[in-house]
DNA sequence: CTGAAAGCGCTAACAG
DNA sequence: CTGTTAGCGCTTTCAG
């Protein structure tokens, strides 16, 4: 490795190893003279400072660590990217850490996070991580920021999305474009971001005075298009199906999809369709209707919370709510 | 920060700072007494080595830096996990970094990736990268390996996809199911990859010895669904419409899908569709034939040039090519 | 098998 | 405005 260091940029231009420095880092005081001396042999030689050695000396890195877990849903994918871009914008960048869901050893993860000295943690959706784990990261006042599925941890702060307002807005839509039989496909509320939505679901319903149909409430195992056809086939075969369904993924709208593909029934003609996370929505046959997370400000937000966090530390824990908003496509029917 | 150092290790452990370091770092001949008490102690307090430290005095990092371009396809994404999963196998970690298509300034990651001291760069896809960015990269001897998009480049490694035998096989799929009018969606051939891929088309159809028509060869600017979809509205609404169409991105796919559905047309009963990617398609209605690639054997490769080339330096650019696969699913009609 | 010693390249006081 | 100095926490000879 071709590598020079401060010391040699110093010695080319005629300079002390300090004022090098001080141009590397654009703060103190040097003569234009000499900054353009030293700007010239940078430019020059291609030197790069050495990432190691400032950290080592100024006990900070621009390194903000994310853990979060694989999954086929785009949503994750889209967080991920959200974080990357608010961190670069603050000069920061994102060592993701991508842990299989079953096989993972979370630990192993924070601990090599740890081990690089992010300047913070994220970690989006944590099934399988210990208090233990947490806490040690916590421990080292290393701010910390949960997405999505969060865990409640002293020193921590959290970003959730208004899920249960997300919920009832889009089945509050459906009510208003005439649906008064609509049904619900979700995941098993086993985790609070499910039951919260199943919740929006039920206001929704509640809001407009329908009854609760429960046999029109299809819970799944876990978001996968498989599971969506399946809920489509249950749904659909029925002979009094909704004129409505309600997804909490749009990886489940595919499956749906897919079902009502092989029965050739139409969408919307002879079934409307909400689907949520946006992700995959605007790809499908017809382009559904979809809620949408304020995938931008998710980033901003996290990124924001971990470098206030620095500053009070020991502060109570925060949580701040995402909005989502109702991307209208060609999914839904007006029935009047 | 409350981080402990090797120092406070060796105090507590009632060894010497060496000793810790050979525990550590699980080299060095150390009695086994020791050892444990060491382990112990690290155990205890929940120490972690720094990173940084390591690195500036070993001249290495576990980094293997990643520049992709920001890209509504999931195939950078996929190809992204690949790598992240080959090198986390080695025990590296992927640093990547996601620049805007038209205003990501590749020059300044390079150099973050630089300053980091990667153990090499992986690039996926490069349009906008000057030979004098690669330049400066080789000069100080980082290994480079290039993805799917690739410029020339002394001293580094390419990886390719055998997208023309991926294409051809495509075609001659749809020529052994009785197709014998086959149309063509593709991103416009300005880069090797587009040409390949309207190559292997070519070869398909002359395989099956059928002339060649213009008309049913559609070139798009990009790879988008909108681009698929005004694709589609030209091959569909033609008097004479293909009874097959290969599509050289899944995205284009689910664009022509939407247009199909728009005409009430069904596939495959009405036209068959084969896409590429191999991303998106199982997603849709219905599930769509497609070419695959090898996604696990690409970070793989992508990793073991990167780490053979750190020993044999200097030696020749290679170019390893990775396989494709198709996977058939509803979207084909066989016609006898 | 173990420890002492010498830095890696840089930052951050502190004097000039 | 500029330079000198003292390490950051770890790895790595080199002697015991």
């Amino acid at each position: 490795m071709n590598h020079l260091t401060m010391t040699d940029i110093a010695r080319l231009a005629g300079v002390s190893l300090t004022t090098v420095g001080r141009v590397v880092r654009g703060k103190g005081y040097v003569s234009r003279e000499k900054r353009e001396a030293v700007e010239r042999v940078i430019g020059e030689t291609g030197y790069v400072p050495n990432r190691a050695a400032q950290g080592l000396k100024s006990n900070r890195t621009n390194l903000i660590g994310h853990l979060t877990v694989l999954n086929p849903n785009m949503l994750y994918e889209q967080i991920s990217r959200s974080l990357n871009r608010a961190a670069s914008e603050r000069g920061y960048q994102v060592l993701t850490y991508t842990v299989d869901r079953e096989t993972g050893d979370r630990g192993k993860v924070l601990d090599e996070l740890i081990a690089q000295r992010v300047a913070g943690i994220v970690i989006t959706s944590c099934p399988g991580l210990s208090g233990e784990m947490l806490g040690k990261v916590l421990g080292k006042h290393i701010p910390l920021v949960m997405i999505e599925r969060t865990i409640e941890a002293e020193g921590s702060d959290r970003i959730a999305v208004a899920d249960l307002e997300g919920a009832r807005e889009a089945v509050d839509y459906l009510f208003r474009r005439g649906h008064r039989k609509i049904g619900f496909v979700g995941k098993n509320p086993d985790q609070e971001v499910e039951a919260r939505r199943l919740a929006g679901y039920r206001e929704g319903l509640a809001g407009g005075g329908i009854p609760e149909d429960e046999s029109l409430v299809v819970l799944t195992r876990s978001y996968t298009v498989e599971e969506g056809r399946e809920a489509g086939k249950a749904l659909l075969d029925r002979a009094d199906r909704p004129s409505a369904v309600f997804m909490t993924s749009d990886l489940l709208v595919c499956g749906f999809l897919q079902a009502c593909y092989e029965r050739n029934l139409r969408v919307p003609d002879d079934i409307s369709l909400v689907g949520y996370d946006n992700t995959l929505s605007m790809m499908l046959s017809p382009p559904v209707t979809s809620v949408s997370l304020e995938m931008g400000e998710l980033g901003e937000r996290a990124v924001e919370l971990l470098m206030t966090r620095g500053e009070n530390r020991e502060g109570e824990s925060r949580e701040v709510l995402i909005r989502t908003v109702l991307i209208e496509r060609d999914s839904v029917k007006t029935l009047f």
